[in-house]
RNA sequence: GCCCCCAUCGUCUAGCGGCCCAGGACGCCGCCCUUUCAAGGCGGUAGCACGGGUUCGAAUCCCGUUGGGGGCACCA
């Protein structure tokens, strides 16, 4: 048994993710039933001078988890253009195709005007033309009868052949059209599951009259439902966010979303949806897959990244990281601190606190900037600071900077407890009395647990960006 | 216009004739916990598109309607 999926590289190597489920639908069928899984390129003049294109998507695929593939022999379509060519003669031979010089204004005249006409209309047919110039093979389909199409996912799709046109199998150059190519391909690589979107499923009977014309049996056919967006129309490069290099540089991990990308159109026993790949590996049918289009819902990824990040160890999150502590993901700067004013210390020390806060990786940076970031380039919030300093909360800043000089030991029990009672003193509750503080410290009115932030930041550091919030505060009450 | 596919909460789904006055998850809302924000716990909101059949019995089977989607190149 061999499976492929095939990939048109586009320009920026960018990789799709319906071609991501697709993908990995293909590869765990293959491993199900100990099949070999086929990443087929579909190159063009321009990507095949473009090795980097096809890289991208072999790295995107290997982010989720899937090798490069066990085939051995070639991938890019182009490599088969003489086998294209010799099946095109083939049919031509076996009376099975026939060359035609008919433009489409041709067509469109003999239809009459104001008709829309079905397709070809068969003109050509019966002049016995010979192979010319400027003209094309067409594929001589059947009058009669019916194409079934056997498919794993939507049973047995009928089509009349009389409503399938002679369609184009060779232009004028001789060069075999996408439809021929691929069946071309498949019959040569000898692939025997074809598991694609159900885009294709119009191109199917025609393929499937030409591996028969061809001397073989069709593969197993199976079409999965498109992927949608929020208007329920197909996920589009223009419109959406499609691109699964864009997800992985935002912080998802690849476990999160290859789970994610499984329950599009299918789930597994039970009532649980978050299950380790070993369940969905062997409990996945895709027979049982939804026949209905999905709707890639980014705010359930998310919940599910999320979930995937807690369920890591401190270790494994601190690692996970790296890349967005370091400053710089997919070539974007996303850090405003110098890979020199980082400090691993401090961050490990509130890794923890941040892992229960990010939904995706990208979203450790505002929460942990204040620790790196020189107080002169730290961001602040002014609205939260005017109204954390409401009611004379801000009060409190000069005292408690003061308090603090002495304070030991620099710990988040002992700096609670004080700031406590300093708020506490003027009948301010905790929750009111720390938010000059973080606002003063953090830039924020939100953020990882004060106290904790402040035993980690130090005592220097505290103490200046209180007592200049003091100052701060205490000027704009005078004027 | 022609061909094909699809139809359970807003979304992803469980359900494959009685276990369902429909279960789970995300979202949303409320409560608890709480130094902010999260996380966590508890509870709530919301659905079988419509109309005919078949059957003792239909979300489940059949037909039709309506509504979505996809495809109709000498592109891939």
């Amino acid at each position: 048994m061999t499976i492929r999926v095939r990939f048109a590289p586009s320009p920026t190597g960018m990789f799709h993710v319906g071609g991501a489920r697709s993908a990995l639908q293909n590869w765990v069928y293959a491993r199900q039933h100990g099949g070999v899984f086929v990443l087929r390129i579909e190159d063009t003049d321009a990507s095949r001078n473009r090795p980097e294109w096809v890289e991208g998507i072999l790295n995107a695929l290997e982010w989720l988890g899937i090798e490069r593939g066990t085939y051995e022999g070639p991938l890019f379509q182009s490599d088969y253009g003489p086998v294209h060519a010799a099946s095109a003669d083939e049919l031509y031979r076996k009376g099975r195709a026939y060359y035609c010089d008919c433009t489409r204004e041709d067509v469109a005249l003999r239809a009459g005007p104001g008709v829309q006409p079905r397709g070809y209309d068969g003109y050509c047919r019966d002049r016995a033309l010979p192979r010319g110039e400027k003209t094309a093979l067409r594929f001589r389909t059947p009058d009669e009868g019916q194409t079934v199409v056997v498919d794993l996912i939507r049973g047995r799709p009928t089509f009349d052949n009389a409503t399938i046109e002679d369609f184009v199998i060779a232009r004028a150059d001789g060069s075999a059209v996408f439809l021929l190519a691929n069946v071309v391909d498949d019959i040569t690589m000898k692939i025997s599951h074809v598991i694609r979107a159900e885009e294709h499923l119009p191109n199917t009977p025609k393929q499937q009259l030409l591996w028969e014309a061809l001397g073989h049996t069709p593969p197993v056919w199976a079409h999965v439902p498109v992927v949608v967006n929020e208007k329920r129309q197909k996920l589009s490069k223009r419109r959406d966010k499609v691109a699964l290099e864009a997800y992985r540089d935002e912080g998802y991990l690849p476990s999160a979303m290859r789970n994610y990308l499984m329950l599009l159109g299918w789930a597994p026993r039970g009532d649980r949806e978050i299950v380790p790949w070993e369940v969905i590996e062997t409990e996945f049918r895709i027979e049982d897959v939804n026949p209905s289009p999905a709707f890639f819902d980014e705010k359930k990824l998310r919940a599910f990244n999320g979930d995937y990040i807690r369920a890591l160890s401190t270790a494994d999150f601190i690692a996970a990281c790296a890349p967005w502590l370091a400053g710089e993901v997919g070539g974007a700067r996303v850090a405003p601190w110098a890979p020199a004013e980082y400090d691993h210390a401090r961050f490990a020390a509130v890794a923890e606190l941040v892992q229960t806060r990010v939904a995706v990786l990208g979203e450790v940076v505002p929460l942990v900037d204040f620790l790196f970031l020189p107080d002169d380039r730290l961001t602040f919030d002014e609205a939260a600071w005017d109204k954390a300093t409401k009611d004379g909360a801000g009060e409190l800043l000069g005292e408690v900077a003061d308090t603090l000089t002495e304070l030991s030991p620099w710990d988040a029990e002992t700096l609670k407890s004080t700031v406590e009672a300093a708020g506490l003193a003027r009948g301010l509750k905790l929750g009111k009395a720390q938010a000059p503080l973080r606002v003063a410290v953090t830039g924020r009115a939100v953020g990882l647990p004060l106290f904790e932030s402040l035993a980690v930041l130090g005592r220097d550091r505290t103490l200046s960006r209180i007592r200049s919030a003091a100052t701060r505060y205490a000027a704009a009450s005078t004027s």
